[in-house]
DNA sequence: GCCGGATTAATTGTCAGACATTAAAATGTA
DNA sequence: TACATTTTAATGTCTGACAATTAATCCGGC
């Protein structure tokens, strides 16, 4: 584990990619304690706040953890689809933002993921995750409920449709699409009948999910995803419209 | 964006945490340049180095990068599908072997996303996409290729399908979970009748997106994957049965 | 007046050493 | 043995300094 004198890159990001090497290759397991940190500083003959500096770098992808005092330093974290999904939210939602992803894009990418989990869902639902799904659909039904509440209870909706298929992976790579959008759908304003058109929607999947009829699911949310893109495009087009007069004035 | 005294956590990771709402809330644009490390310091109470860590934090998810020299200093970084991906990789990849995720349900997952491309990359696809898988195919069909270029090739002519749905999201998200599972793929050696069956699979693919035939593509995936799962079957029993051999003897 | 090279200034990168804080381990004592 | 105290090893933080880099500025020559 050695860096290289003369490169262009920062000492403090080489260390840390050596490090970080050594535990993707497996050569540093799960719970081990790194070296501390003067010690690092020794191998790699730099300074500690340098060797800190790279430190930091890899606890901020959740690589390692580090404990003060006595028998204390860095560990080699065991990742935790928690802690890999929080991370991968920020960066999914910067992603659409930044780059100025389309609803249209988002909404086609998270749909087809989602319809990728109902025949799995379909066939493996608990009755946990039913009754997740209609005490959100319950929820939703609610007057007086804010938007930013109905576009989290739709999350909540989504991602339990989404866990009933039992594939931690595919909850994960799923729940984070889902939830990165919800900053896009907020910009959505639902009236009364657009909230009751998506709450029978919701009725639908929920029932074909618990008859477990995968064909239906996925019906149903191809339905769900048109009136989505359709609601989002009304928005758009009553906003330009707006703009529009507001100019003309 | 302030921080506060007494919390239990460090003082440079509340300050990237600050930092961080500020980008993703939007108060901080792309390409905006932040106070220098002093001001910073001055800003928050600490010194520099406290700050400087923070800084290194956030460069390490790319949400800044720094620039040396007069005008320089920390930036808000753009964000790219690229960057974000190799981090994926890196966390999937991670997450894949800490978590003992067995081969069953990476594949499950794999192949669910797949199919969920197909239909669009069906329509979608376009002459390039074409080219590369037959390409793929072809590299395939060579002898003397090794277990690693053959899963490598696979990769690739796998990202070509996914990518033929013309969705970035999409691709960003799925090339992740598809390049993850290579190191679980590359512990199957791969004989040359295997890579035969896989061969044709893989043209049956082809074919069908070039006829923009969704049903069949997704009917052909869903061979693939049985095949892959039984292949990786046979690899583990074998190995259980030489392990009880060597166990015996 | 304009161009090119030297100078300057601002900023990050790195270092050294020190002290504060924490928490486990060792030690002493009832 | 059980409990309180001390020790110790580690991270967290600070101060101050210097090196390296780069854009802007200045200045001289044409």
């Amino acid at each position: 584990m050695k860096i290289d004198p003369d490169s262009t890159k920062d000492l403090s990001a080489q260390i840390a990619e050596a490090i970080r090497d050594g535990i993707v290759a497996g050569d540093l397991i799960v719970d081990q304690r790194l070296p501390s940190e003067s010690e690092l500083a020794d191998q790699f003959e730099v300074s500690r706040p340098t060797v800190r500096e790279a430190l930091k770098r890899l606890a901020a992808q959740s690589l390692i953890r580090t404990q003060r005092g006595a028998s204390g330093g860095a560990f080699v974290n065991r990742l935790r689809f928690e802690e890999a999904y929080d991370q991968q939210v920020t960066t999914s939602s910067l992603l659409l933002s930044m780059n100025a992803v389309s609803f249209d894009v988002a909404c086609e990418a998270r749909y087809a993921l989602e319809r990728a989990c109902a025949p799995l869902s379909a066939q493996r639902r608990t009755p946990d995750h039913l009754a997740t799904m209609r005490a959100e659909i319950h929820r939703q039904g609610q007057p007086g409920l804010t938007d930013e509440a109905f576009c989290a209870s739709d999350v909540t909706f989504h991602r339990a449709l989404v866990d009933g298929a039992g594939n931690k992976v595919l909850s994960y790579q799923l729940a984070g699409a889902v939830e990165a959008m919800q900053p896009l759908m907020n910009m959505i304003t639902f009236t009364a009948r657009s909230r009751e058109t998506i709450v029978d929607l919701h009725t639908d999947i929920a029932d074909a999910v618990e008859a477990q009829d995968s064909a239906k699911t996925e019906a149903t949310l191809l339905k769900l995803e048109a009136y989505t893109r359709e609601l989002a495009h009304t928005v758009v087009s009553a906003r330009a419209a707006k703009k529009q007069e507001q100019q003309s004035a």
